[in-house]
DNA sequence: GAGTGGTCTAGACCACGCA
DNA sequence: GCGTGGTCTAGACCACTCA
């Protein structure tokens, strides 16, 4: 462990919480071997002594490793470390960017844009982003590579009628959250649905699948107050990449 | 609401948590029409006034609405129920039995017993169990139905090396999931993939599909001190179930 | 029986939204 | 500014595992 820093209430410009930075702390400690597959973890008691945080905090942060399958808690026992092997392993129901995980798998994350356009929304687009049809958005189509390989191909669709077109132009270049972010539009929670889709007509360039199996991760991103600010339509690569549920009582 | 009555602490055999009966009274309230779609549940201090529990208790069950995807909170505005069809919704992370939430979706579910074998575990089966190869297994094959439609076929293989074989007898008529608790074997917790399928090799009977594209949650189950208890590939029919995954950061 | 995680409480304070 | 959800605490007691 031996962090000791950084972990503090007092919410000095803390955007983390307490638990998350437990967390962090935790995970990175198994990252870097403290503790081997298979081995116990100390107590809840013992790390809410070390982090000086209380215990309730402590359990919220294992839940979270627990979701990524990254730790096993054994009532009566303990907390052991999960034995995980080299493929790219994402928690569902973690919201955060697919190039995020891939890094921290790691493997060197890029992503390319193949396509991007400023149009009126389909019917679709608009019941899922709950705006008019027509309404003004910006669509992209990129590649996601994971170490040079295509990982998954996206289809992203953002509400834009409104936006600054200083804004607008910079979708399709670089990061689409940080944009996102910086409009104020952070996307806080997504509700997806997976499906199970074969086609031939999903991807481009020389790695495109030739009859193309793919696990759709379909979902609407919300903000913190609950306004639709992404519509993503997520084609996986089936067997490059490992989704991974937690599915507790 | 109305409820008031079931809840209380006490734990007269209470193997429920107070947080899963609050949330399966705001549950049924909704699904009775209680709170329309659209609409605010009252408030955490409210709803903890009413059912005479903490607010943190109030909070826990409201996480497990939302990871059902039935209710929306909106941190300063409110926890509004959430607006969904007609079609069966499960929260990917709940464990639950796919008969319980056929049942809870207002389908009459049923499962049809295909084949029954009593058999040597193989090299994989062997692997995710956690078993010699050739241990003795029960293996099944079921189709599960929601109102005499198949949304799934499942493929379950539970070591049975040691259990008496009055058990091993069980498997395969009635619950899986009742045989396994009473053995003292009920799954608490699964560790699922999720994948593509397309197979025309998968499913039996009139409405095996065509050319059948499938989601296949390949999952193994643990009980509460981390044994391995069932492993299953359960092939979820496209288009006939909608696997939801709240994503939060 | 000692030690671990599981549940629950009452109370505090912060951040956000909305009028 | 009030009411909402978000975070955190200290302490209590229960259920379970394991020696």
């Amino acid at each position: 462990m031996s962090e000791g820093s950084e972990i503090h209430p007092g919410f000095t410009r803390a955007r983390v919480s307490l638990g998350r930075q437990v967390a962090e702390a935790l995970r990175a400690a198994i990252m870097k071997g403290d503790y081997a597959p298979g081995s116990r973890l100390p107590s809840e008691t013992d790390i809410s002594e070390t982090f000086q945080v209380s215990r309730v905090t402590v359990r919220t942060a294992i839940k979270m490793l627990e979701s990524q399958g990254l730790v096993e808690v054994r009532h009566g026992s303990g907390t052991y470390v999960c034995d995980f092997g080299g493929r790219i392993r994402a928690g569902a129901q973690e919201l955060r960017s697919i190039s995020e995980t891939i890094q921290e798998m790691g493997f060197v994350p890029r992503t390319e844009l193949h396509a991007r356009d400023v149009r009126p929304a389909t019917e679709d687009e608009a019941e899922r982003l709950g705006v008019e049809v027509g309404f003004t958005v910006v669509a992209m189509e990129r590649a996601i590579y994971a170490d040079n390989e295509v990982v998954a191909y996206s289809f992203d669709v953002i509400p834009a009628e409104n936006l600054p077109a200083r804004f607008v132009a910079r979708f399709g270049t670089g990061s689409m959250f940080s944009v996102l972010d910086e409009i104020g539009y952070m996307p806080t929670r997504a509700l997806a649905e997976l499906h199970p889709v074969q086609s031939s007509e999903i991807g481009w360039g020389p790695q495109r699948p030739e009859r193309g199996l793919f696990l759709l991760l379909d979902q609407v991103h919300f903000d913190r107050r609950g306004r639709a600010v992404v519509y993503s339509k997520t084609y996986f690569v089936e067997g490059r990449f490992q989704f991974v549920i937690l599915r507790t009582r």
